[in-house]
DNA sequence: CTGTTAGCGCCTTCAG
DNA sequence: CTGAAGGCGCTAACAG
């Protein structure tokens, strides 16, 4: 019923052996019996059984790419473009095209563990996990656990946007500095004069939420704004969230309530710094005259958005181009396996100085 | 080195048959036995070997997800929710877990169908097959003959979101209701009273495009503006672009040039109505008391930007987790194996009487 | 309910 | 440069 490689070969009048090599392309052949193979896979619409020969080479032309949510923009571009990295490098096994697969799991770890036991089971060529981690030892564990096994089985593991692991369960890494980035926004909206500053974080238990807060209290603490007793309670100024453009709308909402006096808001990213205005707005605010809004990433959206918005630049492409080279070994693991990506301060029309 | 099914048989003291058997829990097993086995996986970290299983039982646990554009929310909704349903499906073979698994063509014809080709090399359980068609003759015939292939070779091929192929190469289609959506969005507007009428296409190779313009059209010409010697120059109000904001916004910047009296434009999508939005607010109108602005589909943001859009809610959600269930043989194709799904007039903000 | 026996289709030494 | 032979790890009949 099914063709098979057998076929191919009578076909051509050559063994099996020969039929493989042609199509793996690793080893020399004729070229007249190349063409006479190529012929016959052609005549008998041959198509290579992956399991059969994922069974006997041991490795299998699958890579996986992790998203936490791939209705968001800021995983579908790094997936898309890892995607692209991975499909362009051609030359793998038969006929050299790697099955570069997104798997979504919904920032659920126990998701995330399936999805990695799924693709080990598969004999996955590489990994790549983008995303936040989330701060649960327990976890951490055993996501670490399983990424080694994965580095023992032969997979390469490849961390993009994500602070490094602890041990070498990994391959490779690509931090983003998050914390720089939250700095740099907060240093600016201080530079602009302003005093009054909410923040509307992520959700607590992730690394990426973490350090964009850390990075802007880290501004604020050296702007003398930290602490000290007549410091704003910068718990009382941070509200926490979803990264979501609803979350952004009521988290804004909530600091307005604590906070009327609030020149600023920076949020945890554009679609949260989109809530943020929309709640602003319908507070009356006009944005940047009353207060200013910064996001974070610079999601396509954020430089046509009306005001256009300042935010910090993530490259979140070329990181996803960058981690599909490295998934696919066309590119060396940077000095110590991690590489920390920094953006790019976008100072645009959503900030302002503040009323005097 | 790896712990292989044997292994484990060993340390149970059961047969290697067995193992298999409480693994994939599709036969009768003594619980005792069962808890034996489960100990002895356990202690030994056993992960079943995919290909090995894929290649003796000739079917796999992938299913594969077909996307034009992963960084489109469109897309990323049907994808995520098919996900889900395939996820939640479980009972599936060897533990359960299909690896439900999202491709991104890039809109691209060859890539989507050398996609199919490595889903076939994998023996994929089943293809969902999201987005307009394209309508090149030469790309629909090879989509077809691969498609039939697929079927034929036990993959479950589901299209979503996309119109019904000829002959019986797909499982179930889910078409959506692009026409009736365009025509109902277009009606909505000239019950408001408007007559000049813009219209921004996307691209002018797709079935979706295609529907929702002949919708439109269909709308005018039943309101005798479609033809006759003063009827508007229907293709002169037309202008095709690309499923993006830049290129709504391209495009209205020509139609307002070819035309400054309108005074309400259709967009192809939510994405490319922002775009539209943003034109015609550089161009000193206000919306909608100079101008109505109308999208298709309700993407998340499109209730939440000032104004709120009127727009064609089409149900992503439920098409994506009614696809997921089809791949997985969860729930039984319509009748004649094609169902299309309506959606729903939303007018909002963005729409209003023209001014007199 | 459980063990035994054959392959599934391909890759990979090893000879020639 | 090409052919022959063995086995990758698992499942699917069969028996029992």
């Amino acid at each position: 019923m099914t063709v098979t490689l057998a076929d191919v070969a009578a076909r051509a009048r050559v063994s099996p052996a020969t039929v493989s090599r042609v199509l793996n392309g690793n080893y020399p052949v004729a070229a007249s019996t190349r063409d006479r193979v190529l012929r016959a896979v052609d005549e008998l619409d041959y198509v290579l059984n992956g399991p059969a020969s994922s069974l006997a080479a041991a490795t299998s032309d699958l890579v996986g790419i992790l998203v936490d949510d791939i209705a968001d923009p800021f995983f579908g571009i790094m997936a898309g473009a890892a995607q692209n990295a991975i499909g362009d490098c051609g030359a793998g096994r038969a006929g050299g095209e790697k099955l570069a697969v997104v798997c979504n799991t919904g920032g659920s770890p126990e998701r995330e563990l399936t999805y990695l036991t799924l693709l080990q089971r598969q004999r996955a060529a590489a990994v790549v996990v983008t995303g936040g981690a989330l701060e649960d030892p327990a976890h951490i564990e055993a996501l670490t656990k399983k990424l080694a096994k994965l580095t023992d089985a032969g997979t390469r593991v490849i961390l993009c946007g994500r602070p490094p692991m602890p041990g070498d369960a990994v391959t490779a890494t690509l931090a983003f500095d998050n914390r720089g980035g939250g700095r740099r926004l907060t240093e600016h909206l201080l530079s602009l004069g302003h005093r009054h500053i909410g923040y509307v974080a992520g959700p607590t238990e992730r690394t990426t939420t973490r350090h964009r807060l850390d990075g802007h209290r880290e501004a604020l603490t050296a702007a003398g704004l930290g602490t000290g007793p007549d410091a704003p309670d910068l718990d009382r100024l941070t509200v926490h969230g979803s990264y979501t453009r609803s979350s952004g709308y009521e988290a804004t909402r909530e600091l307005l309530s604590r906070d009327p006096s609030l020149t600023a808001v920076v949020a945890a990213n554009d679609t949260v710094a989109l809530g943020a205005c929309a709640a602003l707005r319908e507070a009356g605010l006009s944005i940047p005259d009353d207060i200013s809004v910064a996001g974070f990433d610079d999601l396509p959206f954020s430089v046509d958005v009306v005001p256009s918005l300042t935010t910090y630049r993530l490259p979140l492409q070329e990181a996803g181009t960058r981690a599909g080279r490295l998934a696919m070994g066309a590119e060396v693991p940077p000095p110590g396996g991690v590489a920390t990506i920094r953006g790019e301060l976008l100072a645009r029309a959503s900030t302002a100085a503040p009323r005097s």
